[in-house]
RNA sequence: GGCGGCAUAGCCAAGUGGUAAGGCGACGGUCUGCAAAACCGUUAUUCACCGGUUCGAAUCCGGUUGCCGCCUCCA
């Protein structure tokens, strides 16, 4: 069984047979730089990482690209308010973009074209639309004859009548048909422009990805990814200009990936509830929230709320707290061969044909966290056994254990820290935010020790209550006592008053 | 108005014809001086509603209701 993906165009799950034998490549519509990136952003960037990372998992040579649109209004708008060129604004939004995605550990694609490097690409696009018929040049712009194309509305599965019917397309002089859409615009004063046949300007909208994506994957390539809400018109049209231009299918597989709602709305500027992947960040460790976009399917929406952020954090320590326990034994137990038998051991020799049952049925990432979760209870079934723990063959055993989880876990991102770093930067933060010293801690921990050899329990419950007050968690166990940082109340301690719902 | 999608327990969320994964929460238990953590057990006779196809449907078909997205910039 190979892979299957659900395709838009067909609306359908299909199976994957790329157009070059053991090779993929893949375009993705990255973001028009104009301000910094949002977690709807983050979501479209880390699933397609996901697939990216998978289906190089599964051994194909993947090229993946993934665009900036660098050229736009909407940055135009922003440099016209800032009173900066615009090249300067859409510089800047880069460099923010790739820190987050840096920050948020989304693999480099092997291209990132900019449209104001691909001018004459895009310009020889638009003349072998006008020769062929399918665009004309119209008082220094050009636009696409949407009904010259016998196609149009194949992706978006409407028709050319019942776009015009409910059509709130303003009324443009240059344009043949209300439907047509731009492929060059000629330059107004005080805009960037480059020089063409039909006279200054710059390019519309679509016309760069299909430009773009051709020069670096050809016709047709695997698979085109975005947001659903690029389905209309951006994907259409971009369908329309590359078959019509090249006279060859442009894709073989459109993926859309759903969008994030923010406490069960649009997310969306005119309600004001953007969040930024930086604010993120800077509340939650990237596994958190990459744990999080993995914990539904990448087609549903994903409502973020600091509930559900909150239980993939503490979902997620769980994985590191087993971890931790885990890499603490292997090293006291030094090397030792492998117990071979019994349910973990059966379980871990299972666990990555699961993982690609799972990851093949169209990348279903949410199924992947099912069964890392069932596997992470056998782990901590073995660590609550007192024998299995002393013999160093069953040590031996979990940390293969943990190591497979760690080495699958790298397709999603999850799951690749040090667990010991993991822990202490997590408790650290913490302190942090509690206005917490950790010697302080320690003192009332070893004050609260020595009550307890007295036998003063009153005393030692009043200090681990104050403790807790503050947000420290006292853990008693054989080896000890240890604290631990209550996630709870640092983030209420976080939460902006009333921002919950 | 047109087009597309979704509706699974208190909450989050898999499951597309064979009798409901997983997480959080809650409750009971083991462990503990007591807790915490971890583990064990319980927690949906049922998948928005109505009808149909089928030996059999959460899964397919038709209808109803509700929600969301797109049709204008948007990941």
């Amino acid at each position: 069984m190979g892979i299957s993906v659900y395709n838009t165009l067909t609306g359908k799950k299909e199976e994957l047979k790329e157009v070059h034998p053991g090779e993929i490549r893949m375009y993705v519509c990255g973001p028009t730089v104009y301000d910094d990136s949002h977690i709807g952003h983050g979501r479209a960037a880390v699933v397609f990482d996901f697939i990216h990372r998978y289906l190089e998992f599964r051994g194909y040579k993947v090229t993946y690209v993934r665009n900036y649109t660098d050229v736009d209004d909407k940055i135009i708008n922003r440099a016209n308010a800032d009173g900066v060129p615009a090249a300067e604004i859409s510089e800047r939004y880069i460099k923010s973009y790739e820190s987050d995605m840096e920050a948020l550990h989304v693999a480099k694609p092997d291209f990132t074209p900019k449209v104001s490097g691909h001018m004459p690409d895009i310009i020889a696009t638009i003349g072998a639309l006008i020769e062929k018929g399918f665009a004309y040049a119209s008082g220094g712009d050009v636009y696409f004859s949407v009904r010259k194309f016998f196609n149009y509305g194949v992706l978006s599965k409407r028709t050319l009548d019942e776009m015009e019917s409910g059509a709130r397309v303003e009324i443009n002089e240059a344009k043949r048909d209300p439907l047509d859409f731009a492929l060059w615009k000629a330059a107004k004063p005080g805009e960037p422009k480059w020089a063409s046949p039909w006279g200054d300007g710059r390019p519309g909208w679509h016309i760069e990805c299909s430009a773009m994506s051709t020069k670096y994957l050809g016709n047709p390539f695997d698979i085109h990814g975005g947001g659903k809400d690029l389905i209309f018109p951006h994907h259409e049209n971009e369908i329309a200009q590359s078959e019509a231009a090249y006279g060859k299918k442009m894709v073989k597989y459109w993926l859309h990936n759903g969008f994030v709602q923010i406490n069960s709305e649009k997310m969306s500027k005119s309600l004001g509830n953007i969040l930024l992947i930086r604010d993120l960040l800077s509340r939650y460790h990237p596994e958190v929230l990459r744990y999080f976009y993995a914990s539904a399917h990448w087609r549903s929406p994903i409502d973020f709320s600091e509930d559900n952020l909150l239980q993939a954090e503490e979902t997620l320590w769980r994985f590191y707290s087993a971890f931790n326990k885990i890499q603490k034994l292997a090293k006291a137990a030094g090397e030792a061969k492998l117990l071979s038998e019994g349910q973990l051991w059966e379980r871990l020799n299972k666990l990555e044909d699961e993982f690609k049952e799972a990851m093949d049925d169209d990348f279903n990432s949410a199924k992947v966290i099912g069964i890392f979760n069932d596997f992470l209870r056998l782990l901590n079934q073995s660590l609550d056994n007192g024998k299995f723990i002393k013999n160093p063959a069953g040590v031996a055993l979990l940390e293969k254990s943990w190591r497979q989880l760690t080495r699958l876990g790298e397709v999603l991102g999850i799951c690749q820290d040090d667990p010991a770093a993991y822990i202490e930067q997590g408790k650290l933060k913490g302190l942090k935010i509690m206005g917490l010293e950790a010697f302080a801690i320690e003192k009332k921990m070893q004050e609260r020790s020595q009550a307890r050899l007295d036998k003063d329990f009153a005393k030692a419950d009043a200090i681990r209550s104050a403790l807790l007050e503050q947000g420290i968690l006292l853990e008693d166990s054989r080896e000890g006592t240890s604290w631990n940082i209550d996630i709870k109340q640092v983030h209420k301690k976080l939460q902006p008053p009333g921002g919950k719902k």
